[in-house]
DNA sequence: AGCTATTGATAAAT
DNA sequence: TATTTATCAATAGCT
């Protein structure tokens, strides 16, 4: 008899234009990416933080093991004292990203960008279809004002007073 | 004559005891995993941001598009005008995470931390033994403390009046 | 930093 | 939107 599947096919690095497939595309190569990132982790022994804005414009992530820190941080919401800088190196991360392009990216980077314009303005075209969502669009569950309002102040502690030392005892540096 | 490579071999996911393998896989898989992070970005047009801590404990990031805006806005140093939220997204993508690990992933991650415990007391003595560098470890430019007070100040505007209006408009949710 | 033989990831179909 | 199948893509071990 013939052959159940086609298999695996190649396809065109472009922003795909069956919406349909998108959905589950994007499914597949987040949960893929975050595997490859635990796997870095675990190889390597190294820290590593994904952030994803989805399709659905809901943002998704992955951390290891720093989003335990945080976790930790925030579950345990009666006892709101500093004593990582998690944020703080994330936005050390982001702004030394921007040497690091400097060095290397920068030019392949923009042809990207000129290139994908055109494609996000589908993007909110299709937002407005309003999809039903899938599992990694599903809904969380809500902290309110209140932990909002201390995540803010945490923030500004981490980025006041402590943050040089921070920095320089785990290695890291402003770039 | 003989064939030239025994090809990939299967490989058990665990801390590498090579030490001198770990850096090239580290390279690998970085650069494997910011490839993958673009595609996705290119395939379903989204944004992503990814930092992983290298062995060396040096910062190292990908991010599409994001990184450009960051780019921007750091290198016009001159114009310490707050004007997107990248920095907050960030804080709530962490924060999301939490929610993600609490309906997820939260036996498995704590699994590995587990696991993981003695591998990272044994990146701590690697890391006094002060490799040489690969290129993902070259040095990078330093900012000064100017531009590092000048961040500071940033985020603490962002995160103290118009967080829950970003939020709401780019259709992300405090969880 | 390049080469292959393999393993691993995933597009299409169910 | 989980599974299965047939391919494509990434990479471990060498050089």
């Amino acid at each position: 008899m013939a052959t159940k599947s086609k298999g695996r096919q190649k396809i065109v690095m472009a922003k795909m234009r069956e919406e349909s497939n998108l959905r589950v595309t994007f499914s597949k190569w987040c949960s893929g990416s975050f595997k490859k990132a635990s796997e870095l982790s675990t190889l390597c022994g190294v820290e590593i933080v994904i952030v994803v804005f989805s399709p659905m414009k809901r943002v998704f992530s992955f951390g290891h093991p720093n989003v335990e820190q945080i976790f930790d941080k925030f579950i345990d919401a009666q006892n709101p004292s500093p004593t990582n800088s998690t944020s703080l190196q994330l936005v050390q991360a982001l702004h030394s990203a921007r040497a690091r392009l400097l060095n290397t990216q920068l030019c392949e980077l923009l042809h990207h960008l000129e290139e994908q314009k055109q494609q996000r303005e589908e993007i909110k075209k299709l937002r407005k279809q309003g999809q039903d969502m899938f599992w990694w669009e599903a809904p969380v569950d809500d902290l309110g004002f209140e932990q909002l309002d201390m995540l803010k102040r945490e923030i500004k502690d981490q980025t006041s007073s402590e943050a040089c030392n921070d920095a320089g005892s785990t290695g890291t540096r402003w770039v």
